[in-house]
DNA sequence: CTTTTAAATGTTATATTATTACATAACGTT
DNA sequence: AACGTTATGTAATAATATAACATTTAAAAG
């Protein structure tokens, strides 16, 4: 599945790539160290192509680690409604594509009447390599 | 509605009623400035206390933000499933006590098959105040 | 009540995560 | 070319969180 990323900046695209390779989700400062050849040497320019990349969808904050991963959801270049399985043994994380989870959820409303457009979800547990453990 | 919190710590009863007072989420090192007076003076005191009854379900952690704020919740002291509806606008949080919900998602399970006994969902929007401006 | 163990505290230092401030360069539009 | 917008470079610093070690308090066991 080839995803167009043409509008990317230079920088956006370097860190992009690198955090699209890793099998898991990548701290800033890890990338930064990783990006260090490429010229980028300092954390703001890793936080500045972190902050435009999560606000076009690119990539996601992992809120409770800290971390970033690539999007594995297409629908998420036009919604900030994000849902994630998250290992608390080896620390994998999933983005959740679920169509089902995501209606419910965008058509939840609270006991105020409030409803939202933009959710972030964390589930916890043990992957099924974990488990066997 | 009163509750026993007769096994806190001293440290912890200082912390816990501090964040149950406040009207909003409160950071790690405003409550340590809070607490000076109290002698309360380093970090770790806070953290580890801020630890503890996150652990036993007195406060949640709002991960978006870094801050804590009061269970709101009964039910929270035997569970890990957290809701939450924070504004965007005046950042004010309320915890959603919704059983459905809670149903709802303590019974999902992802297209592994895998479900989850814990989670932290946050809703984002506009509170009625300021949806209003 | 004394011994043992676990939980909590105190203190210093340090690690990790993120932003402010300011200057410059590249890009897209008219 | 002139303009506005977006992206970049660089240095300094702020904000959040943990490591390491010594000591004290509280709970449990004998
Ligand atoms: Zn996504
Ligand atoms: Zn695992
Ligand atoms: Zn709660
Ligand atoms: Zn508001």
């Amino acid at each position: 599945m080839v995803e167009k990323q043409l509008n990317l900046s230079k920088n956006q695209k370097i860190i992009f790539d690198l955090i699209d390779k890793s099998p898991e989700p990548m701290k800033a400062y890890s990338i930064l160290f990783n990006v260090q050849k490429k010229g980028i040497k300092a954390p703001l320019q890793v936080y500045r192509a972190l902050d435009k990349l999560v606000e076009i969808g690119k990539i996601h904050k992992i809120e409770s680690r800290n971390a970033f991963i690539a999007c594995q959801n297409s629908s998420c270049q036009i919604s900030k409604t994000t849902a994630f399985s998250i290992c608390e043994s080896c620390e994998k994380v999933t983005e959740i594509k679920d169509n089902k989870l995501a209606k419910y959820l965008t058509n939840f409303s609270d006991n105020t009447g409030m409803n939202y457009k933009k959710y972030n979800l964390e589930f916890f547990g043990l992957c099924k390599k974990c488990k066997r453990k």
